[in-house]
RNA sequence: GGGCAAUUAGCUCAGGGGUAGAGCGUUUCGUUCACAUCGAAAAGGUCGCAGGUUCAAAUCCUGCAUUGCCCACCA
């Protein structure tokens, strides 16, 4: 081994492990299965450090399930597909969607993904993932396509999927319908008018909004049905201004009297409210907004204005008609479109859906087969699934995405699906196999494509598909584990136990890991706009990707978590610290194998180390079986620095150096040696997989017979080796040690200091006299002495008393 | 407004009825013999607040406060 650690053989040993395909999904083996369900990654440039620290977990997960001897199926994907992919190609090729065909600009999508596919996975190989990448799958690749079109398919014919003419959530920038789970929230500075509204007969009433461009598509006004205020005025007519249209106003429990003027007109569509009274009222539809976001022609004099330009106007007019009364300036929250930000509307549209809602119960019900790691997040599911509102709109008006197998009778509208055999399909490509049942020939394709979540909420599918022996197939689902972060528990989570229920009624893995974000050193989300943004891969090539990972491992499940620099030398340390001990190990078995491990002529120390290895290791896998990496990372750091490197080597240098030491005890001190140090590595390869095979390779390979250390299984908790007799003995002698360290410590001297003499009392003269060539040479002491101290003692424990003379 | 979580040393966090813990930071001391990218040691806490249960509460229960996240609200 070299003096000096260097990260470079991080690449060393990446590189060998690909080429020997050590992590090689083996379904030969007899062994238990262990199946992860890996979140495929959007191609969307760089890896950032949320990925490699939440991977990190995931891999050190499935290395652990690997080492305890599973057959481990840990498959490789990437999400490509949908918007994110359109985006990126725009910007990185410099083009606009809309000036595009749609053939070429699907090509450039295909050119650009295979160009920074191979560089994307690389940062996903540099952080040491344990994938099998043979295993690798794209959401875009015709397989997929295949995949997923089959599952609309069974959809459609189980009722489930449907064609509708519905109110649906739309970003007019995308100019594509969006899901609710594609929302988030934006604080927006606008404006609340008070408008007033004659009324048809007599008087006058006051409307609060912030959407007066939408006076056009005014349908009903609302009142709520205890307000004394407004009691007289429900069932009356109201004009609205500009537009001169009479609308009713009628009584609802949704409307809040402390809002505004306590009176709500009803826009078709301005919010998810309005909609609702759209079908509990059974109003009539009238829509003002273009899907482009520009106001149509219902909006008479305002048409072909953008929304804002018109709200602008309208306000303008209304106060110039003296209709508009109070103009205030709020900042409210409102729904924008999470990939643009531009603010979501409410559109009519023929659009897919998958029914679902009638099964909102059975998906609280499924899910409690499931074991959550933490627990707590269940309750993050199970509220978003009670809050759903809305079937899954999952057709998007997107060029780049799998389309629909799906076309529509020229003649009779009926639709036609495409069959099983011919897929993947594009209908704009070809044609139906046969011909409608009407007898027409001809067909109107489907231009809608898939939304992305409708493809990667089939992540198992997909993933157990690259696998093609039917019983290995079945032996991997349900899925053994869905590891992900928690901020898409509302969409991917949620989608793919949601099909899993609609196509097999069952649950799609048994297990769930939950991982956090990583924040900056203030606690806020790292975002490029506030330019705290963190990369990876400068840490892996400043620290290594060992030290990243040591770091990532000390998170909370759940838990997100600060990035810090200075934290990441803790990890640091670790390694180096690693590299020496192995070093100091190594330079002392240059004579032994493991042909002479020997456990019969042990010294007390041996024992006692050996104990509480034993502990360790059961600590270890306890914990881990749990998903609470964090808790076994503590536990090994733990062995490592206080009892291994702090006590043990200290303690057993003396019988490698001095050479009256007899071949048995040297012996002994070997075995014990090759035994910590190879479990120490073993230990620690699920969170360090580089040096500790490094290490591993520079000296065990010979003796062991795996040819590489992840390919080796973890030593298992040994009941035999555990000692509590010899081990509380033996913790005296380290108290004893710490209490003269202490003494040379606050006296200013070396801890090589020679000590002329030490004077000990003790009931248990006898334990402590065994070791007293230990305790001379460890604390460099020339006599000890036992007898009863009368003054200036140092009690080192409840037994023991000591007295020094330098 | 509903839900979830957190509140412990200067900082980041463990612990979960019986003596208050770690790492970082601070201070002091110490290097030929694996490691100064190191070692030894010290200082440092009414465990958010208020009640209750108990022989005993940081820990369990109730309430409150503060912070964060998810959802809802968006007229």
């Amino acid at each position: 081994m070299k003096k000096q650690y260097s990260i470079n053989l991080e690449k060393k040993w990446q590189k060998f492990w690909g080429k020997e395909k050590i992590y090689k999904f083996n379904p030969q083996k007899k062994a238990t299965f262990f199946s992860v369900d890996t979140p495929p990654p959007t191609v969307s440039g760089k890896m950032h450090l949320g990925h490699a620290f939440s991977y990190t977990h995931i891999d050190i997960i499935a290395r652990y399930h690997r080492m305890i001897g599973e057959n481990v199926f840990f498959p490789f994907g990437t999400d490509d597909n949908g918007l994110p992919t359109e985006k990126l190609v725009e910007k990185e090729n410099n083009v606009n969607i809309f000036n595009m065909k749609r053939n070429e600009f699907i090509s450039l999508c295909q050119k650009t993904l295979k160009k920074l596919r191979p560089e994307f996975i690389r940062d996903w190989k540099n952080i040491g993932i344990s994938c099998d990448f043979d295993l690798t799958y794209s959401t875009i690749s015709k397989d997929v396509q295949r995949l997923s079109q089959k599952f609309f398919i069974d959809l459609y014919h189980k009722n489930r999927a449907y064609r509708g003419e519905f109110p649906v959530l739309w970003c007019s920038n995308c100019q594509t319908a969006i899901a609710q789970a594609d929302l988030e929230d934006k604080n927006i500075e606008s404006f609340f008018v008070n408008i007033k509204f004659e009324l048809e007969e007599e008087g006058e009433i006051i409307i609060a909004t912030t959407r007066p461009e939408l006076l056009s598509s005014c349908v009903a006004i609302f009142v709520h049905p205890n307000d004394k205020r407004y009691k007289n005025l429900i069932n009356k007519k109201a004009i609205v201004p500009i537009f001169g249209q009479k609308v009713l106003i009628l009584e609802d429990e949704k409307v809040n009297p402390e809002k505004g003027t306590g009176i709500v007109m009803c826009c078709t569509f301005g919010d998810v409210t309005d909609v609702e009274w759209y079908f509990d009222h059974k109003l009539p539809l009238k829509i003002s907004i273009n899907p482009n976001g520009t106001m149509n022609e219902l909006s008479q004099k305002y048409q072909g204005l953008k929304i804002k330009e018109a709200r602008q106007k309208i306000i303008e007019d209304l106060e110039k008609e003296g209709k508009a009364i109070k103009k205030e300036k709020i900042s409210h929250i409102v729904n924008v479109h999470e990939r643009c930000g531009t603010e979501a509307e409410i559109l009519v549209n023929w659009q897919w859906f998958i029914k679902y809602l009638d099964l909102k119960d059975d998906f609280i019900k499924i899910d409690k087969k499931i074991k959550w790691f933490p627990e707590y997040m269940r309750k993050r599911y199970e509220n978003w699934v009670k809050g759903l509102k809305w079937d899954w709109c999952i057709s998007r008006q997107r060029y780049f995405g799998i389309p629909f197998p799906v076309w529509y009778c020229k003649r009779c509208q009926k639709i036609k699906i495409a069959e099983i055999s011919q897929l993947p399909v594009d209908p704009l490509n070809s044609k139906p196999k046969t011909s409608c049942s009407c007898g027409s020939k001809e067909f109107i394709p489907e231009e809608s494509v898939l939304d992305t979540w409708a493809t990667s909420s089939l992540t198992p599918q997909i993933a157990i598909d690259l696998i093609k022996n039917k019983n290995i197939k079945e032996k991997l689902f349900p899925m053994s584990l869905r590891p992900q972060a928690h901020d898409i528990i509302n969409f991917w989570l949620f989608y793919t136990i949601a099909r899993s229920k609609l196509h097999f009624n069952k649950i799609p893995w048994k297990t769930v890991m939950i991982s956090g974000f990583v924040l900056d050193p203030k606690g806020e989300k790292m975002s490029k706009s506030k330019g705290n943004v963190v990369f990876p891969q400068e840490i892996i090539s400043k620290y290594g990707a060992d030290v990243l990972r040591h770091w990532a491992a000390k998170a909370s499940l759940g838990e997100d978590i600060r990035w810090d620099e200075k934290e990441i030398n803790a990890s640091k340390r670790t390694i180096i610290k690693l590299w020496n001990a192995a070093r100091f190990c190594l330079s002392n078995l240059k004579d032994f194998n493991n042909k002479k491990i020997n456990f019969k002529n042990l010294e007390d120390e041996d024992k006692w180390i050996l104990s509480i290895l034993e502990e360790t290791i059961k600590d270890y896998h306890y914990n881990l079986k749990k998903f609470e990496f964090k808790k076994s990372r503590e536990v090994i750091d733990n062995f490592f620095w206080k009892y291994f490197c702090d006590n043990y080597l200290e303690i057993v240098k003396p019988r490698f150096y001095n050479k009256n030491i007899s071949k048995n005890s040297k012996n002994a001190a070997q075995s014990v040696l090759y035994i910590l140090l190879l479990s120490v590595l073993k230990l620690y390869a699920p969170f360090m997989p580089h040096i500790t095979e490094e290490i591993y390779q520079s000296y065990f390979k010979k003796w062991e017979k795996e040819k590489s250390i992840h390919l080796s299984l973890l030593p298992e908790f040994n009941k035999k080796l555990l000692n509590t007799k010899i081990k509380k003995d033996f913790e005296e002698i380290i108290d004893l040690i710490s209490s003269v360290r202490k003494y040379k410590s606050e006296k200013g001297f070396s801890l090589k200091k020679e000590i002329n003499k030490l004077i000990i009392e003790s009931k248990n003269k006898n334990k402590i006299e065994k070791h007293s060539n230990l305790l001379k040479s460890v604390m460099n002491i020339k006599i000890i002495e036992f007898k009863k101290i009368f003054q200036d003692s140092i009690n080192v424990n409840s037994n023991i008393k000591i007295q020094i003379e330098e």
